[in-house]
DNA sequence: TAGAGTCAAGTGGACAGGCCACTATGACTG
DNA sequence: CAGTCATAGTGGCCTGTCCACTTGACTCTA
């Protein structure tokens, strides 16, 4: 029961102290009460204003720097973070959600493909019940969940792991990628779902053993994907990133006729 | 300078010590130590483990936490979050060099398709250089530096960081999994070479911009790939290594005709 | 014998206080 | 005005502590 300045909810589900305070630095910084680039004030400071322990900033500050949104520099101090840097080495921190889509629609479609061609009879089961969950869940964690599972099972249903394994990698590139999960986040404020038309489309092409059925349906799901992932950014974007989902539009439209 | 398990880098961009207990634990679930929904051990006992602070543990369990890895329970213990159900086997150890290849061919198959679409002048110019080296070096280390170099090159020349990102995560399989480092020893001892006429062949279509001719000349290389495995699993196989290659070829058959 | 209640141990959540190492800034000197 | 140095301020990590929740073992009663 600490005196701090939030709400003691109690135990069951509660967000705990680090996550309110998270939270409550990125509602300033979303209302412009810190700049991109600008100082956070100090973590000392930070404690005495939300009368919190310093750990407890120090856990806060981890979460916003593992969703990207500040930087710790030692003997600094703590900065909101720019838009991220493109040049940087790190792939996985570089890589942005339409790419990841992108070599999901390439890749998975080939699986897909594949799947169709040998699919069991238990596999394809599996996907109806998974379809059902998806119906059952849209946008909440289950939901995602179960999408995951759809997709990983069909990569599975190929009866190889290197290929399972790289759906399973191509999933977990958006969580690692702070860019990406704003992104999604993005596209789930801005209220896109997944389609249940497209799952079912590519159920009904792997239940029908069609390869090219599945690789089609696989592709226009993911297009449409790579479509939210523009509108998300339009609809919530300032005018340069107007001009990149513009041009990215153009690429993407060269880039898909092959 | 902490005592700790890790090899203390210095200030400048070294990652935290939080990260590193981080991507120790991420590290011990992908490899199965920690199955999806397990409890992982005790805070305490991890700070003892790898001998840093519990407050360390804490935050690094934030991380997981955030990067949707883990949750952690009040008076219960933390908890690998659930995924897909798999099997226990170990993914990278368990993907042999079949699977690896039709992987491979599966996806290098797409990137040179897209690639072939938008690749750059400079990108053909490296590819050159590549083949170079390639009909320089048989057979040995650099050969096989120029091979790898000449499939991510084609990877990365599709502009997509995700792409180039997977064919570099499978071909790094091939050192991960001692079956397939085995296979491709035996393969190189039976003879088998990397066919300089195939890269010449999708070095050309590239060079075309023909996304068609590059797909068709990348599956045709990774097929020869694949009929190399398995006839260096002939040359030096027991009877059930020639019955399991039998069954794989009419497998590979019913595969290849997607 | 089974179920309910109790209690202790084990667990994570949060805190206080401390020290180290790095960075930034200001004062001083040449 | 540029360079150097000292100091204050900063984040990184630690130790120790207490609280609140969960779990499992044990006991008692029907």
């Amino acid at each position: 029961m600490p005196n701090s300045k939030f709400t003691d909810i109690g135990p069951h589900n509660a967000p705990k102290l680090y996550q309110k305070v998270a939270n409550a630095i990125v509602a300033s910084i979303r209302n412009g009460v810190y700049a991109p680039g600008a100082r956070l004030p100090p973590e000392r400071d930070l404690a005495q204003e939300f009368d919190v322990s310093r750990a407890t900033v120090r856990e806060a500050m981890i979460a916003l720097e593992i969703r990207g949104i500040a930087e710790a520099r030692r003997g600094s101090g703590i900065y909101v973070v720019d838009a991220p840097p493109k040049d940087t080495n790190t792939p996985e921190l570089d890589i942005g959600p339409f790419e990841v889509t992108e070599a999901r629609r390439l890749f998975e479609g080939e699986a897909a493909a594949l799947a169709a061609a040998i699919i069991t009879e238990e596999e394809i089961e599996k996907l109806s019940g998974l379809l059902q969950e998806l119906a059952a869940n849209t946008d909440n964690e289950a939901g995602e969940k179960a999408d995951r599972n759809f997709h990983i099972t069909i990569a599975e249903a190929t009866g190889n792991s290197a290929i399972a394994r790289v759906v399973e990698i191509l999933w977990d590139m958006r969580y690692e990628s702070p860019m990406c999960r704003e992104m999604f986040d993005r596209a789930r404020n801005a209220g896109v779902q997944p389609r249940h038309d497209d799952h079912l489309t590519i159920f009904n092409a792997l239940k029908s053993r069609d390869p090219k059925a599945a690789r089609r349906a696989m592709h226009s799901h993911l297009d449409r994907v790579i479509d939210s992932i523009l509108a998300a950014t339009e609809t919530d974007a300032v005018e340069k990133a107007r001009s990149e989902a513009a041009s990215k539009r153009m690429e993407v439209a060269r880039r898909s006729a092959i």
